[in-house]
DNA sequence: GTTCTATGATTGATCGGCTG
DNA sequence: ACAGCCGATCAATCATAGAA
């Protein structure tokens, strides 16, 4: 933990101008902006807690696919852009990944394909730069 | 390790450094916009415009910007005092409610 | 020429809103 | 209620350009 990531921790500004405010956007993490309260009994244990020294908190690592993995889901994707139930689950297992992966790998594709289009659509005709 | 990193599949990362123009005004619209450097959609392909780049590439570049400078908020000090005195549009408040006149390319 | 830092791009995963 | 999609963003990481 190279940041010690101290929430509170005082401006502290010498400049001669004016500050530099802490806004919310650069407050640490994500997972704010609501807070739903309440009430209830049960349950607390919110979550939120930091995570210091410990550990434990969940931590959405960036599980790195292999390419075995991407060709497959590539190879999928060319067939067909949207998968159905029954699909994503046998994926799932055959690839050794969560249906909840796969769908989520399925729609940063999508957005990844519409992107590529986008830039594809006007090229007039000079081009191609050859180094 | 192993993994030959697909060289192949694997979109060529070539990087050419922005302008200094497209630099300019991309931490120009940063700085005067502190308090939320979220730029609309609009705003995005007006500084793309100006900087010369496109609208991916400024998502980009405020996507990376603020969260290098919420991890190290001191190492753009500077940087911020030099930005700060170019146009004052900031608003301690989020939110615009009240939207008045911009300056928007009105299709 | 090598080493470390700045920076643009890619991408797995989350958040909030909308829809059938 | 409920799951899936979209759009935007986050956060970690990759790979290179540039400074030391």
């Amino acid at each position: 933990n190279p940041a010690p990531a101290n929430p509170t921790k005082s401006p502290a500004l010498n400049s001669p101008t004016m500050s530099k405010q802490i806004f919310p956007w650069m407050k640490e993490s994500r997972q704010n902006t609501k807070q739903k309260n309440s009430s209830s009994s049960s349950g607390e244990s919110c979550a939120g807690d930091k995570s210091p020294p410990g550990q434990a908190s969940s931590k959405r690592a960036r599980t790195a696919y292999t390419s075995a993995q991407l060709v497959e889901l590539e190879k999928e994707f060319h067939f067909n852009r949207y998968l159905c139930r029954p699909r994503r689950v046998e994926m799932a297992n055959l690839l050794n990944l969560t249906e909840r992966q796969i769908k989520i790998w399925f729609q940063n594709r999508r957005m990844k394909y519409k992107k590529d289009q986008k830039g594809k659509g006007m090229m007039t005709s000079s081009g191609g730069q050859s180094p | 390790v192993m993994i030959l990193r697909s060289r192949f599949l694997d979109a060529r990362r070539k990087r050419r450094n922005f302008s200094k123009q497209a630099t300019e005004v991309l931490n120009e619209y940063f700085y005067s916009h502190l308090s939320n450097p979220y730029p609309s959609e609009e705003a995005k392909e007006e500084l793309a415009k100006k900087g010369g780049i496109t609208v991916s590439q400024v998502s980009n570049w405020f996507g990376n910007k603020r969260i290098r400078y919420k991890k190290n908020m001191g190492k753009f000090q500077e940087e911020a005092n030099i930005y700060a005195a170019k146009t004052a549009v900031d608003a301690t408040n989020v939110v615009a409610q009240g939207n008045q006149a911009n300056s928007p390319s009105t299709p």
